[in-house]
DNA sequence: TGGTCATGTGACCAGTAGGTCATATTGTAT
DNA sequence: ATACAATATGACCTACTGGTCACATGACCA
């Protein structure tokens, strides 16, 4: 955790070294990343950054804490559309309220997953921290088993990885095509975006095999009214 | 390309210093590799290394090529065991078939891969290399798709996205998992870990939820028989 | 034996990293 | 105005990086 002096800060310095540390982490990755960078460009001396932080890590932990306080806040006044969703329409709805999110934030977001899909899977550090995201997951799947939606056979941890695979893979894409556009947010509220979403969510439903009922027939009913 | 004095090592030399790297890069990724821990852990000068390489990314490209070579003949007397096959029944082979050869050289294995899939997603010079995987897959899709076994509501680079993942992930999960047996080979030939690829090819068929046909009645005949 | 060419070597270079610290500046309370 | 604590600073340290090069060693042929 950054030391108190980092907090008595005014909030723009703060702002200012915080949003390098952003942009640092998200162009450099943990490990390549540079303090003397960092430094350089938020326009505060070295010896200042150690009046405020341990090391790098302890930056990069507080963009975590900075990034979780932030997706709570946003999430507060979310509320699902519906009662009574069942586990893969909540699971929806999550994913795009969490787009939504990232297109908010994108460099933070960019930044820290960098930083944890790469290198920290790596450094048992963000072990216990990626073990809280999953416990949510966990339940929730259980849930899902025992409520006869998803297959028994294929057990909660499995299942849990096969979710957070997905979950990452549409983030990325989303992060990644999303910097390209010159409104992010717009193209990703963009009819097409959410149908490409929509497209993944269903092949992690059903799968990528054909069936009777595929992707065109469940979705018709949005396109047509 | 290693300059030609590297070809003319002495078979034992030139595997000393292409292990070494090996475990270089496995161990700390393409960026924060170590020139000098490794001509420190090969037993050849600094000297000699640029003798033999023009750069760290010139033995990366090597241990690409190494890859490559070794894969080629490892699957070059390997058949499909039957005729015949659907798209996903022969996609279902080259994992299973892919996951032997890991075992098989799972550090080299460990250290492309993590240089790929991590750093090398942020470098340019990777995109053609990668871009040369995804071809046979995508021509896989598209025939997949013509032949009725795939959802076409699906746009093949979707689907290539979507195959290219879970083979990562399968990948990831043999290696990962695989590195902690004291005999990875029994290990992935077992039939736990083989029921838990094709769980995870199974869900990737027909997704995480339950239908009429869920896995445990799909595989029965495997396991009675 | 002497000559020539390929190979091997490690001291050395400039650049950068993370981190420290004596000193300078600022803010605040008396 | 003075005293004292909090904060700001950048020169400086050591360690390590990728890379070079003058020289040593070895192999082979005349």
């Amino acid at each position: 955790m950054p030391k108190p002096t980092f907090f008595n800060l005014p909030e723009e310095k703060r702002e200012k070294i915080i949003n390098a540390a952003i942009d640092e982490f998200a162009e450099y990755g943990l490990e390549k990343a540079s303090i003397n960078r960092i430094v350089a460009n938020s326009g505060i001396a070295k010896g200042s950054f150690y009046q405020y932080f341990e090391d790098k890590h302890d930056v990069f932990l507080h963009l975590l804490a900075v990034l979780e306080r932030e997706k709570m806040e946003y999430f507060k006044d979310k509320h699902p559309p519906a009662r009574n969703m069942d586990t893969f329409q909540y699971f929806r709805w999550m994913i795009k309220t969490g787009m939504e999110f990232n297109s908010a934030y994108p460099r933070l977001v960019q930044a820290v997953s960098r930083v944890m899909l790469n290198e920290g899977m790596y450094y048992l550090d963000f072990a216990n921290i990626r073990e809280r995201t999953t416990q949510g997951l966990r339940t929730m799947i259980r849930q899902a088993i025992q409520n006869g939606e998803v297959d028994p056979s294929v057990d909660v941890d499995l299942a849990v990885m096969i979710m957070e695979t997905w979950s990452n893979a549409i983030s990325n894409y989303i992060l990644q095509e999303g910097m390209k556009q010159k409104d992010i947010m717009k193209w990703v509220r963009s009819a097409k975006t959410q149908e490409t979403i929509d497209k993944m969510l269903y092949v992690m439903e059903y799968g990528l095999r054909k069936t009777e009922s595929d992707f065109a027939k469940t979705f018709q009913e949005r396109t047509t009214s």
